[in-house]
RNA sequence: GCCCGGGUAGCUCAGGGGUAGAGCAGGGGAUUGAAAAUCCCCGUGUCGGUGGUUCGAUUCCGCCCCCGGGCA
């Protein structure tokens, strides 16, 4: 992670965290004191429906500093880890070709780890294959797999319906088991490029304290009016952004089935909740990246004193 | 003041002479193309206080305190 060992590789700065713990503010303020670009790695904030509820950035903040792939994808579609991947892979070449530090942002771990680390290249999965596997309910998909690919079955608890139904779909798209696949990860940047990674950190108190804020936030910013444009448009019950926070205990509050008041004290503990898995994986999927304390960010404003020597880049 | 209920885990409560258990909250962990997803694991607390009965009390009895409700 030092400059030292690897002075002419393109630099790479990447602010990771939970969130709520100022992301967002940090990486513009690497981005004006540097001239760099940054770069969202936050899987809902990729969607262009959900601008208030997953808490993107304001124009105003944008308009300050180049900002790449916040709500560039329709709901209607779903991103995966490789997809943004190839996105921000794009993004980063871009940035870099324009002299411009590249700042990836985000909370989504898994994105992070597929664009620098890479992922197995296993081919798109065909829609029809993909809507044949999701349409099995839990118990049939498990009972198949034991069949289909019984390693697989072995390693996956029986209740994780995502991984079952993704084993599942990849040997029956592509004759491969999963494992086979996933012995080879490609693509990733690590290899290449100089990467000055940092998890923002926050105590506990405080940041459940800032995550019931946003939630009222981002209520007065109008969440709801939000929800229900993104529910007229009737899109397919697996859509991701349908699962964002908030969105499923808003839906219900439209929907007549709880009170304004509930729907906001769910979501508050779904994030407080999302906060704590985030705060597991920088722990222990990248302990390396050195934990900065948010507070002490946001006091004295100075984030490319965490990066020495990011703003001289090396295209 | 009297009569009923209650006082047990952060919260809501169950239980019952051999020092206690659920849900929720909370914590820990996994994480390879839906990841703001999906999933796994974790329950010691003066059982309100204090005397007594008992080999043994959180459980039974007395008194006291607190919270509901009712009657004055």
């Amino acid at each position: 992670m030092s400059s030292m060992g690897t002075p002419d590789r393109p630099k790479l700065a990447v602010i990771a965290g939970a969130t709520a713990t100022g992301k967002s503010a940090a990486a513009l303020a690497l981005a004006e004191a540097t001239g760099g670009t940054v770069i969202n790695a936050d899987a809902s904030q990729l969607y262009a429906d959900l601008r208030i509820l997953t808490a993107r950035p304001a124009d105003e903040d944008m308009a300050r500093a180049p900002h790449r792939l916040y709500g560039v994808i329709d709901g209607a579609d779903a991103c995966s880890a490789a997809a943004w991947a190839a996105l921000a892979r794009a993004e980063v070449d871009a940035a870099l070709a324009r002299g411009s530090l590249p700042i990836l942002v985000g909370g989504t771990g898994l994105y992070l780890r597929t664009l620098l680390d890479g992922i197995a290249a296993v081919p798109a999965v065909p829609a029809d294959t993909r809507a044949e596997v999701r349409a099995l309910d839990t118990l049939a998909a498990r009972a198949a797999l034991e069949t289909e690919d019984p390693a697989a079955a072995m390693r996956l608890h029986p209740s994780d319906r995502q991984r079952t139904l993704r084993a599942l779909e990849v040997v029956r798209a592509t004759g491969q088991l999963l494992a086979e696949w996933q012995a080879g990860a490609t693509g990733g940047l690590a290899a290449s490029h100089d990467v000055r990674a940092v998890v923002l950190d926050l105590d506990r108190a405080a940041l459940v304290s800032r995550c019931d804020a946003r939630v009222d936030a981002m209520l007065e910013q109008g969440a709801l009016a939000e929800v229900a444009e993104l529910l007229a448009r009737r899109l397919p019950a697996d859509r991701p952004v349908l699962r964002a926070i908030g969105v499923p205990h808003l839906a219900a509050h439209l929907a007549g089935q709880i009170t304004l008041a509930d729907a906001r004290d769910a979501t508050a503990l779904d994030t407080r909740r999302y906060a704590k898995r985030q705060a597991t994986w920088w722990r222990n999927q990248t302990p390396s990246w050195p934990k900065v304390d948010s507070a002490h960010i946001r006091m004295n404003g100075k984030m490319s004193e965490y990066f020495t020597g990011l703003d001289s880049i090396s295209a």
